[in-house]
DNA sequence: CGCTTTTGACCAGCGC
DNA sequence: GCGCTGGTCAAAAGCG
């Protein structure tokens, strides 16, 4: 298990396609190479076991990696999600269907939306099908029911999907078609802010937690600190990594980020963002999240960012 | 002490 | 009308 997680994990970093991480870690791996070489001209048994040793510590150095790679799709999805809501209020003109119903909901599924959202774990994002396809249509976008989903452990039995707002849970059912209960949670800004999300664990993969999203919030996310433990860093937004294939309609197959071997149970079921050790400050994660929350906040930023990932959606298409 | 979670009850569509 | 099912309410319990 831990030699496949291991190739995975290499595997990932060789699709990493931002550099602003790897630069510092890069030097150590660089050095360690380096070092490993001068060992191999000079003895040659002994290397084996050197080379060994410097391989563990290249795999040490892959796994921060990783995790810095998921600390960036987490920024990025809840960059997106900023965007996606900001996306929906602009053309916002019918404001609620308020449809509770489930006729009306079913009828809603023209416009659903696929949006991902990293748990700290794998993720996958994909957009909706239909609505991609014909960004022209602007109308399409303003979808209020979003859906995300989420891989996380299976040992970890919580529904929670943190996608950087305040849920408090009001109710819990087990649904028909599937064993795994269902949570219903509304957004704690309620009734100010109406946004309701449903969470499920999949039938296929119980590792996979569906959220489906109902409406925008009204508000900017609450100040959490948003980066896990330890790997903080800065935020590369140009890069997006985190984006998968389309998913076909039928069968909602999904392209993961296999981080799982670096997030050793830290965040499983702790809704909890951050135990940050106070080892890890040595860069200023402080200023960094600061810089996202007001690069966040920023209405101008964010317009860029709409510009930007709309130009790229039109150009996929 | 205030907030969140839990959990059974309750309500409203929907199919028969 | 009746039963099934999904969604919501709200009282009680839990937690920091
Ligand atoms: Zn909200």
């Amino acid at each position: 298990m831990d030699c496949s997680s291991y190739i995975n994990t290499s595997l990932d970093l060789n699709i990493i396609p931002y550099r602003a991480h790897e630069e510092v870690p890069k030097k150590e791996v660089e050095s360690n190479f380096f070092s490993l070489g001068m060992t191999n001209f000079s003895v040659k048994n002994e290397s084996i076991d050197e080379l060994e040793e410097e391989l563990k510590r290249v795999t040490l150095e892959n796994k921060k990696l990783v995790e810095m790679l998921s600390v960036v799709c987490e920024n990025y999805n809840t960059l997106r999600s900023h965007l996606m809501e900001y996306m929906k209020r602009n053309p916002e003109k019918e404001v609620s269907t308020s449809s509770k119903k489930r006729k009306s909901e079913s009828s809603n599924n023209n416009n659903s939306n696929l949006i991902g959202i990293n748990n700290g774990n794998s993720e996958s994002s994909s957009t909706d099908e239909e609505s991609c396809k014909k960004p022209r249509e602007e109308e399409n976008i303003k979808a209020k029911i979003s859906r995300a989903y989420v891989r996380t452990e299976v040992s970890d039995t919580g529904l929670i999907v943190k996608d950087g707002y305040h849920w408090r849970k009001y109710g819990q059912k087990v649904t028909r078609d599937n064993p795994c209960p269902r949570a219903y949670f509304k957004c704690s800004f309620a009734p100010s802010c109406p946004v309701k999300k449903k969470v499920q664990r999949s039938v296929d993969d119980q590792s996979m937690l569906v959220a489906t999203y109902e409406g925008e919030h009204n508000h900017p996310q609450p100040p959490q600190i948003e980066s896990t433990s330890g790997s903080g860093r800065s935020v590369n937004h140009s890069s997006v990594p985190c984006s998968a294939s389309l998913t076909s309609p039928a069968a909602p197959k999904v392209v993961t980020l296999d981080s799982t071997t670096s997030k050793n149970s830290k965040d499983s079921k702790s809704i909890e963002p951050r135990k940050d050790s106070p080892k890890e400050a040595k860069v200023p994660k402080n200023l960094v999240e600061q810089m996202a929350t007001s690069l966040t906040t920023d209405p101008n930023f964010r317009a860029a960012l709409v510009a930007a990932i709309s130009g790229r959606l039109v150009h996929n298409n």
